[in-house]
This record gives C-alpha cells, sequence and structure tokens, in this order.
DNA sequence: AGCACCTATATAAGCACGTGATATAAATAT
DNA sequence: ATATTTATATCACGTGCTTATATAGGTGCT
C-alpha cells in the first residue's frame, strides 16, 4: 500500500510535468539548453562529456549547442591545461542574467496558479518543497531504465 | 512571507521538471505527442482546435502531429456530423495501450527515486499528491503570462 | 622512443517536428 | 447570393536534434 502511495505520487508528478511544460512560455532556448545553462549555473565550468552524460542528449548535439550558446554569449569555451582535449564550459555573466529572467517569468507564472489553490493545498506543497528539492539533486546513472 | 514561500515552491516544481525531463527516457513520441494522447485519453474525442488551445503548438504542427498519430494508429480522425469543417480527433485502443505503457514505466522510474528519499520526504511528496492534482487540473488560459 | 589504442571533441549529412504564410471548404451573416 | 468568418490542410522552411565518422590529444606497452 506504501507502494501504491509511491505510485501515485509519482504518476502525479508526471502528470504535473506534462501541465508545467504547457503552463510556461517557450523560450528562445530549448529545455536543454536550459537545464544545460542551470548546470553550468550551479555546478561552475563542466566539460562537454560532463554536461552529456547529465543532460539526455547525445555528444554532438552537445557540442552543437554549447556552439549556439557560445555564439549568442551565454557560455564561453576554455582549453583545460591539464588536458588538451577537453574544452571546458563556463557561464557569462550574460548567461546568469538570462536564466534568472527566465526563471522569474516561469517562478511568477507557477505561483500564481498556487495562489488559485485552497490554502490547505498551498500548505502541503510548501510542505512538499524539502521533498521536492531532495528529488531534484538526485543524480540520474544512464544505465536506470 | 506567504508570497516568499509560494515563489519557493514554484522554483522547486520548476526544478523538478527540468530533473524529470532528464530522469525519464526519450520516447519515440515528442511530449506534445504524449500530452495530446493525456488529453484524448481523459477528454474524450476533442477537435484540432481545442488541442491547439491545450497544447503549446501551432494549428498547422497540431495537423501534422494528428495526422502521424493517425497513420501510426494512435487515434482516428472522424467527421462530426453537425460541422463539415472540424475533424474530431479520437484515441484508439492501441493509443490507449501505448499511453498506459510510458505511463507505468515512467511511473516505475519516478517511484524508484522516491523510494530512496527519507521516509518523511516520501511522506511529504504522497500528502502532496492531492495538491498536484489539483495544480495539474488547472487549466491554461493562452492570454496568461 | 615509438606504436597501438583509447578518449574528448568536432564535423557532416540527415531527419523529425516544429514554424509562418497561405489555400480550401464549410458555416454564418447581411 | 455574396461576403465574411471559422476550421483544417498544405507548403516551404528552420532549428535542434540524430548517427556515422574524422581529428587531435592522452596513455600504456615493449
Amino acid at each position: 500500500m506504501r507502494e501504491a502511495e509511491l505510485d501515485a505520487a509519482a504518476v502525479a508528478l508526471e502528470r504535473t510535468m506534462s501541465w508545467l511544460r504547457r503552463a510556461v512560455r517557450p523560450t528562445e532556448w530549448s529545455a536543454v539548453a536550459l537545464s544545460t545553462l542551470d548546470a553550468l549555473d550551479r555546478e561552475g565550468p563542466l566539460r562537454v562529456t560532463d554536461l552529456v552524460a547529465r543532460e539526455r542528449i547525445t555528444q554532438p548535439g552537445m557540442t552543437g549547442l554549447v556552439g549556439r550558446l557560445a555564439d549568442a554569449g551565454l557560455v564561453e569555451r576554455n582549453a583545460d591545461p591539464s588536458d588538451g582535449r577537453v574544452t571546458l564550459v563556463a557561464i557569462t555573466p550574460a548567461g546568469r542574467d538570462y536564466l534568472r529572467s527566465i526563471r522569474e517569468q516561469r517562478a511568477a507564472l507557477v505561483a500564481a496558479h498556487l495562489r488559485a489553490l485552497t490554502p490547505e493545498e498551498q500548505q502541503l506543497l510548501v510542505n512538499a518543497c524539502r521533498a521536492l528539492q531532495a528529488l531534484s539533486a538526485r543524480p540520474l546513472h544512464p544505465e536506470e531504465v
């Protein structure tokens, strides 16, 4: 029965994800691009290979994305002094600004919807915040499922 | 301060959405396609225009998507007896089967991650289920944000 | 040192799935 | 009846991925 509850929670989360996709205004950058910027913002400079492992995307896809982000000035590519093969990707101030503006805009939209829920429902979601953070902090191993 | 809590919850939800995108295995069908199938499954046959209003997609895009789904046998297009212009789109049994298999697979993956959280965190998420359902049931007006 | 192999990234060609502009056909209004 | 509006379809195109392959740097063995 605890299993059933967890399954129900998983389904609810998945459906909420779908709702969020429809709720947020599409941006000029793809979901992968935003997620990549977020990773660089929170974890500092990363190699292309690291980003490939994080995002569900192929290596050439990530190379192309990094190239477009660099052209737009949102990230910069630097050489790794200790290994001539790798390119270290770092977010720029402009990238941080852009990311923050998107986050604020989306949070405002979602918060507006939250405000329309009942106070009890709002409280339940506020309480669940910690758990959501723990969940979304979980690393993803490519071998699973 | 309640505002701040709601904002924090909104941010946590948004970040969880991003995590879910990375967590789930990409399917042969796009997120829009799955969301469209879900809408047809839960609300019954809909017109192309209804689907356009639900999903963040243009009308030609939806016409194309419906065409591909129909070619794959997941939906069928029928004429509306009361209005010769509209095509009513309905999910087929094969479409339902496919949708169910995806939902089960994703729920299993998310549930596996939930099981790795602390019991308290699990309980918080189980409790928040009702609120998530209420949130994801909210209709989206195109004029907002 | 020299050679084979491995690893990190880049390049190239192609395809899926969107977009905007426009066409067509049915309904509605005058 | 004709004009206008509405619902869908078609067309040409672009972005952002994909797979396959190339290139250049690192590693290990003799």
